[in-house]
DNA sequence: TTCTCAATTTAGAATAATTCCAATTACAAC
DNA sequence: GTTGTAATTGGAATTATTCTAAATTGAGAA
């Protein structure tokens, strides 16, 4: 197992944004930080709040924007379930989400190659799938 | 293969409505007639000018009382991407979509027994789904 | 038939998430 | 330092949806 260290952390955030000629602002570079911090799917509300303890000035606005940055350079995931508020995770490896109705929570389900391969054998011949969005919803009962 | 007639589609209607104690009024059953006339996935904007052509002074609210109740009643399915507005459709059976990144277009992709067995087969143990929503997109190439 | 009353419909106001806009601020390159 | 573009900001605007309170409907009672 392997986990990447600060550093390597901050050379990816910034080598993702100079790649599309943007600059790592310590806005952007916060919001990262606290999607890293606390993988738990926070909204852009909560982002906020997070972020304020860092930089008390920052705007909604700024938050909005850092987020569709971060997504833009692939640095993090936009998640969507009906039509709550957009949730947003730093967790880039395929994965398949479930949220339980009792509690609310969102938890990562990540997906093998293989079964990645096996949902793509859903589609019938002609469709080509870029992406999939995979959310089961129901209860959790974890140790 | 069996294709339901009118009457049998109008009785699943107003049983569906009267088992929960809801009446089946003229609105209802004229959207509820929309979406099985054209199985398109509109939203409730497109709703409200189809219903229009039959009830011309039904009011957008309705549109989303009515769509709303349909979905209680389990008539419909509400159907969510992104942050897009709501889509609704009448296909019960289960099935996963696909979106055309072209054209925009919506299809179903209707799925066996085994192959929802397949999907539960994703969820690590001790988690329970009553429920899924898989959507796949990219670019469809149809004859 | 007429009356009654709860369910339904309706128009418009309210809400919530997000995007837009125009004005400032920051910062890299000269 | 100056300049120029990118980024941030507060507030207004937008969009989908829900809420509210008044009007309408229709089924059953009288």
């Amino acid at each position: 197992m392997h986990s990447k260290t600060a550093d390597s952390l901050q050379n990816k955030f910034n080598q993702k944004l100079l790649d599309k000629g943007l600059r790592p602002t310590k806005q952007r570079s916060c919001v990262y930080d606290v999607l890293l911090q606390k993988k738990d799917h926070p909204t852009a509300d909560e982002v906020l709040v997070r972020v304020r303890k860092k930089l008390p000035s920052i705007s909604l606005a700024t938050v909005y924007n850092c987020l569709e940055t971060l997504v833009d350079c692939s640095l993090v995931k936009q998640v969507n379930m009906d039509r709550s508020p957009s949730k947003y995770c730093p967790n880039l490896t395929p994965h398949a989400h479930f949220r339980c109705s009792k509690t609310g929570r969102i938890y990562d389900l990540n997906l093998q190659e293989d079964e990645i391969n096996q949902l793509k054998e859903l589609l019938p011949s002609g469709f080509n799938a870029e992406n999939f969005d995979l959310t089961f919803s129901g209860s959790a009962n974890l140790p």
